[in-house]
DNA sequence: TAGATACTTGACTATTTTAGTCAGGTTTAT
DNA sequence: ATAAACCTGACTAAAATAGTCAAGTATCTA
């Protein structure tokens, strides 16, 4: 299992659009070049992320982005529903809701995909853009 | 994230294994015709299996495949370990220790992303092979 | 000992996903 | 006006995935 890098970048921007979210909007040029991530990626990323609503775009010259709720609203679930960024385990899921494969029963494992399923994703439900702010002062690194 | 089937497959295939494991063999034949999945895919994982001594081969006629350990012994960790089934959330782990991506600090977020590894490592740590046997009859189906 | 069964290995390949790039816009502060 | 910065959609190279295919080797059973 692998995190995408698309996923990956989302948080990064986003902690970093958190770092420095003060008056200004923060540009994406500015996130491409403290964080090495390709502006036209990053516009990919949040072009998405607004339509989400969870940043607000300022246009036209020393625009930028904002974050469009506070830090502690904005879960990790939140940013990878919004760049599609999924926990997938099965294939089974959208099958017939009695089985799997086309069977009749349950596969041997279903009841442990969904298990972990749940467990990844109760990480991502607890985890706030507010303690990974947190988290990155206290580390000072 | 995502599992791949290669992992799902091993697991499947090894309960189904543990599960009609009594005197003989269990022939990938059989599993794959139970779980439905490629017999020369199952073969490709087998091979994997048995070199870790997960599982020993009978060869010849009526052989087939055993488990090397008792299920309690396996865990998901040991599995995927074999078939290379591995968590990964980050690309700077084998960089300089000191930072990622070239620069000399950490990366904003790769705190998080080391913890995310270990709550998903510790989930795979702590099932074993008779968990989900046991499962399994509970729920029976 | 012939033959069938079943393991063993390695090479090959189509498909899908990822990780972007590229081009051509539109909006707005100064 | 013009430059900065958002906005959108189409395109693509490279990697990973999910297998297939071919050509074996070992060993049980009749």
């Amino acid at each position: 299992m692998k995190l995408t890098s698309k996923g990956r970048y989302a948080v990064m921007a986003l902690v970093d659009l958190a770092k420095f979210n003060d008056i200004n909007p923060v540009s994406l040029r500015d996130i491409s070049l403290r964080q090495g991530i390709s502006l036209d990626y990053l516009e990919q990323i949040f072009s998405k992320l607004r339509k989400k609503a969870i940043v607000q775009s300022v246009r036209g010259n020393q625009g930028g982005y904002v974050l469009n709720k506070k830090a502690n609203e904005i879960k990790l679930t939140n940013i990878f529903d919004a760049v599609d960024e999924k926990v997938k385990t099965v294939q089974c899921k959208k099958e017939s809701k009695k089985g799997c494969n086309g069977k009749l029963t349950k596969c041997l494992t279903h009841n442990l995909w969904d298990e972990l399923e749940n467990h990844i994703n109760d990480f991502f439900e607890k985890k706030s853009l507010e303690d990974l702010i947190k988290d990155n002062i206290e580390r000072r690194i």
